[in-house]
DNA sequence: TTCAGAATACCACTTTCGCGGTATTGGGTG
DNA sequence: CACCCAATACCGCGAAAGTGGTATTCTGAA
């Protein structure tokens, strides 16, 4: 019997999940909570086989908690599950040690091979994204790639952007030239390949930059 | 036995939600399907007491399929489905005639309280929405309430700025004036009380406006 | 039918953006 | 050590955005 834990705050999911799987799937959902924060506690208390969490969290990220998880020797095997087909995602995921990467339109029997896969600490993709990733590992530079280029300037240059920030009080509140933003914000719409601050602010959400 | 067509296109959610409910909860989630499209059919066919639809789908969105359905002359209770508390979409969700709006982090219990009263034909508003739809029918003008007073036309103009386009663009696209063009964006950051279009573009994909 | 609001259109003005360069510094890597 | 790249900074220019006001037409609701 493989035990999971969800890390997940939606609810209505993590039940249903739950009841998804019977005793003959040889699969048991023992746990559940919307907080990374808690993770490690109930790693440390509880005999738990894999970790499915949710990429976006509101407290703390599905990142962030693998970060953290890893910071305190935690190597329970993960599988991340998103709403989005990010290849941002799917690369932090991977380089913080994901086990493996599926989409919340997935099927049971998918999950059930998924969360198996896991358990035996192989890798498991979902079809829907591991063209992107094989891609990715071949150094194809394809359009979705050149998102993950970023630095973590140019990030937090792109959420001022997006609270209507011009550069001049982004240059303020960075304690910088505006010349200097200027320049980050050139950079960063090259990048992207977007021709105006208006679709720059779209992509990033779509790709969960921001 | 309240028997239940569930309307989404996240498979792992509508799977979950079916193994959830067990016979002696008195609710069977009967059929599945991802295209609003496919509602009319379904419920033709078979015997179905409450939708139970999410909001935001690739094909026809829940609205959109809300008014197929009341064009057919379908009346099955309908109960939405949704991640975020957009006060826009409840309420074009009630005025099409939704009997219940319930959000994806709540909990079993509260979807099996909503369902049997959405079946009975009253109403269920999530805990978490409640609030700003009473404030809504009080007539306050919150904040958020003033964003589903933007037109059509404007709707339409912001996802031409979310694209990258500029004015002069949009005009030609439209076959209007760019003064026009300008008259409706000068509108919309109005109405929605931001100061530039990469502002806008947040603040609509969060609230989903677009 | 009156009246509000949406969609259309125009003028004029200031500010900011987007784009073309170029260049220095500092941190990390082979 | 040499090299790369991110972050920093500056100049200038044309295009677009953002802001102010005004006005007509049309539809739908009171």
């Amino acid at each position: 019997m493989i035990k999971v834990l969800i890390v997940d705050d939606h609810h209505l999911f993590a039940e249903g999940v739950k009841s998804m799987f019977r005793p003959e799937d040889d699969i048991e959902i023992t746990h559940h909570t919307i907080n990374g924060n808690e993770v490690p506690h109930l790693l440390s208390k509880h005999e738990i086989d894999v970790i499915l969490m949710d990429v976006s969290m509101p407290i703390l990220n599905g990142i962030e908690t693998m970060i953290l998880l890893k910071n305190e020797g935690h190597d329970t095997p993960i599988l991340m599950l998103t709403m989005h087909q990010s290849i941002k995602q799917v690369k932090g995921a991977l380089r913080k040690g994901a086990q493996g990467y599926i989409l919340k339109d997935a099927s049971k029997a998918e999950l059930k091979q998924a969360i198996e896969l896991v358990n035996k600490r192989e890798n498991y993709f979902h079809p829907k994204i591991s063209n992107q990733v094989f891609d990715y590992f071949r150094g194809k530079n394809s359009l979705v790639s050149e998102l993950d280029t970023l630095s973590e300037r140019e990030i937090e240059i792109i959420k001022y952007i997006a609270e209507g920030c011009n550069s001049k009080a982004i240059a303020e509140s960075l304690f910088i030239s505006e010349h200097t933003v200027k320049t980050h914000r050139r950079n960063i719409m090259h990048k992207l390949h977007v021709k105006t601050s208006a679709e720059l602010i779209k992509l990033a959400i779509d790709k969960d930059i921001i």
